[in-house]
RNA sequence: GGGGGAGUAGUUAAGUUGGUUAUAACGCCGGCCUGUCACGCCGGAGGCCGCGGGUUCAAGUCCCGUCUCUCCCGCCA
């Protein structure tokens, strides 16, 4: 037999998860990748593996001469193409972890279609290289089981919101990624234009522009996958290049919107999971997640609120309570079930964790039985009153066995320094179900707000509309206007983050002034956006899903590296191909580019 | 820009107070084995302890610097 590596008049019958005791004594041709080898002497078993499943095949010398002869230099990895006959297994060697396991495939031809080196490291879902080498062999990695379902889940996923965005009547436009530059919100990746010396392009942080453009242009509802892209610092949940599924309809006002995008995501998720989520989804003023949760993507898996005590402590003798309130600040608290069997060192974690997250310190006190200052084991109680520490007691709900923790401060620091806590007590309490799907909307996020330079920007972006009765405010208390803007969260994370646009020319003018845009700024910006709506813009909004970060919550991933094909590292780079590199001089002369030289060259 | 964690065989890890030849598992190589399925048994090879400097009679271990990976803060309209 001769063995050459080309198919040559072979052709695939079977997936490797397709046969069962059904295709008996049917002869197949299978292909795929050596999972294992089990070499018993005479008998060689292989585990085939393709990108659906597994399936057994046999080599028997005594059946198949050759075919067993080449089994003996097979080893993990190498690519074969094994033609035989389907058996069942004989008695007692089914293998009720596999989906063929009831089958095997006696070869009568092998062919080894390629060989492969030894590894460095093994395709197992269950054996955690690290994630260097993980990415520098991606390809290998992408093998794995493990990695490949979750990019199997992301089609799939894709697949149903396609479908359910089409069956609503929106249209897949698709629009440039060699944008324009317009340095505002995040730092842009930027082109360089050998045509136009001296100009760059910058890719899109999103399609935002072109889509309204879209909605000027007639074709009413609109949605893309697509990448955009930032250049900022990378996290876990952040990747300078990642997708959204970006929508954009006409004729609604935010809730047809709201309601749009969540039919296309529940049922996406249903049909992903399985599982009824939640719809309709709750909904929740961003004022409200600020004041119960501290942060405007609340995870409702758990409650914890924090609880506003400033008014009860503000003239107490407490100088970081009472302090941190005669400076503009508050004072909130969380009441933790069961919390009093924290031992100094768990007290001194959590206080160093809020410290992380801005905040001076932490106050805390054990509720224990009795009244007043009786029922508090804390290092303050002395400074309080007794009736103030009865109604924090009460409006907390804190019963003996509790521990109550406080935060001091701005309002800033001591929001989110009590979100942060609240997320990892829920963690280390184990107060949830990880397996819960909770999505929410977040409404009436404020329109603006002022940077830490006093600068006043948009909050969501300057296209976001104020609510109608708010625009009077845009003249008089920007700051107090509130947007027709919602975002989409799940499980404490941002999935999704949508508004009505302006489609009003002179309401978009007075946006860009709210905002401290001149004139001319505003139209070499954005003239074209203001000229667009000149010529009878309907009335618009939108919405986009942060695809990675949803894929990676349905997969119960902790990191979108994992449903991400070819991530980046922490630094921007691609382990694989060595992105980014030096360009040549010629490309950079071509460019009218010149680099400073670097002082470590 | 800042803070934390990590880097030892192909891989994942252990390595005590600084002290003989740096361990283990898996993988790899060789041999045996007809019912295994993370097969089993016997044998073997494999190390720039990230890199550079320092302290010391002696450094994987201590100190300084540096690189890479990772988590977080800042940043992310």
């Amino acid at each position: 037999m001769e063995n050459s590596t080309s198919l040559v008049g072979w052709k695939r019958s079977h997936h490797l998860n397709e046969l069962n005791i059904s295709h008996n004594n049917q002869t197949v041709i299978l292909m795929g990748w050596v999972q294992n080898r089990r070499d018993h002497g005479n008998l060689i078993f292989i585990d085939l593996r393709d990108r659906e499943g597994q399936t057994q095949i046999v080599l028997d010398p005594a059946y198949a001469e050759e075919a067993h002869k080449l089994g003996e230099g097979i080893r993990s990895e190498f690519v074969l193409a094994a033609k035989g006959q389907v058996r069942p297994r004989p008695e007692g060697m089914i293998n009720e972890n596999l989906a063929t396991g009831k089958i095997e495939v006696l070869v009568k031809e092998l062919k080894i279609l390629n060989a492969c080196e030894s590894l460095p490291f093994q395709i197992q879902s269950q054996i955690e290289a690290g994630e260097t080498i993980r990415l520098k062999h991606r390809y290998l990695d992408l093998r794995r089981p493990s990695v490949k379902s979750n990019i199997m889940t992301r089609i799939k996923f894709v697949k149903a919101m396609r479908k359910a965005l089409e069956d609503q009547g929106f249209l897949d436009i698709e629009t440039p990624t060699l944008y324009k530059s317009t340095p505002e919100g995040a730092r842009e990746f930027v082109v360089p234009s050998r045509i136009n010396p001296g100009d760059f392009y910058a890719l899109p942080q999103s399609p935002q522009l072109f889509k309204q453009v879209l909605m000027v242009a007639g074709f009413e509802r609109y949605y893309q996958v697509v990448k955009c892209f930032r250049d900022e610092d990378l996290r876990a949940d952040r990747q300078p290049e990642f997708t959204q599924i970006d929508c954009e309809m006409s004729w609604e006002e935010a809730e047809g919107i709201m309601q749009a995008m969540e039919s296309a995501v529940s049922q996406a998720t249903t049909e992903l999971t399985g599982k009824n989520i939640n719809s309709p989804f709750p909904k929740m003023t961003y004022s409200e997640a600020m004041e119960n949760y501290g942060c405007d993507k609340p995870d409702t898996r758990f409650d914890l609120h924090l609880i506003n005590i400033s008014k009860i402590v503000a003239s107490s003798d407490f100088k970081v309570f009472s302090g941190a309130i005669n400076t503009g600040g508050i004072v909130n608290c969380i009441r933790i079930p069961k919390g009093g069997q924290f031992t100094r060192k768990d007290l001194d974690e959590l206080t160093e964790f809020v410290q992380l997250h801005g905040a001076k310190g932490m106050a805390w006190a054990k509720i224990q039985e009795g009244e007043g200052a009786d029922s508090w084991q804390s290092p303050f109680s002395k400074f309080l009153l007794d009736t103030v520490i009865d109604e924090i007691n009460q409006l907390s709900g804190a019963e003996p066995g509790d521990l109550i923790v406080f935060g001091a401060g701005s309002y800033k620091n001591t929001k989110a320094s009590l979100a942060a806590l609240r997320l990892k007590l829920g963690e280390k309490l184990n107060l949830y179900d990880e397996h819960q799907l909770n999505y929410l909307w977040i409404t009436d996020f404020p329109l603006m707000e002022k940077d830490e330079r006093g600068k006043m920007a948009a909050l969501h972006h300057p296209f976001t509309a104020p609510r109608p009765d708010d625009i009077p405010l845009l003249e008089t208390d920007p700051e107090k206007a509130l947007a027709s803007a919602f975002d989409l969260v799940l499980n404490g994370n941002e999935v999704g983050g949508g508004s009505v646009r302006i489609h009003d020319q002179e309401l978009q003018k007075k946006v860009f002034r709210a905002i401290g845009l001149t004139e001319e700024e505003a139209e070499s910006k954005f003239g074209f956006l203001l000229e667009a709506l000149k010529f009878g813009a309907p009335p618009h909004g939108g919405l986009a899903f942060g695809l990675d970060r949803l894929i990676m919550i349905l997969t119960g991933e902790k990191s979108i590296r994992e449903v991400i094909t070819f991530p980046k590292t922490n630094k921007g780079t691609c382990l694989m191909t060595n992105a980014p590199n030096k360009v040549t001089g010629e490309e950079l002369r071509d460019l009218h580019i010149r680099v400073h030289k670097l002082e470590s060259e």
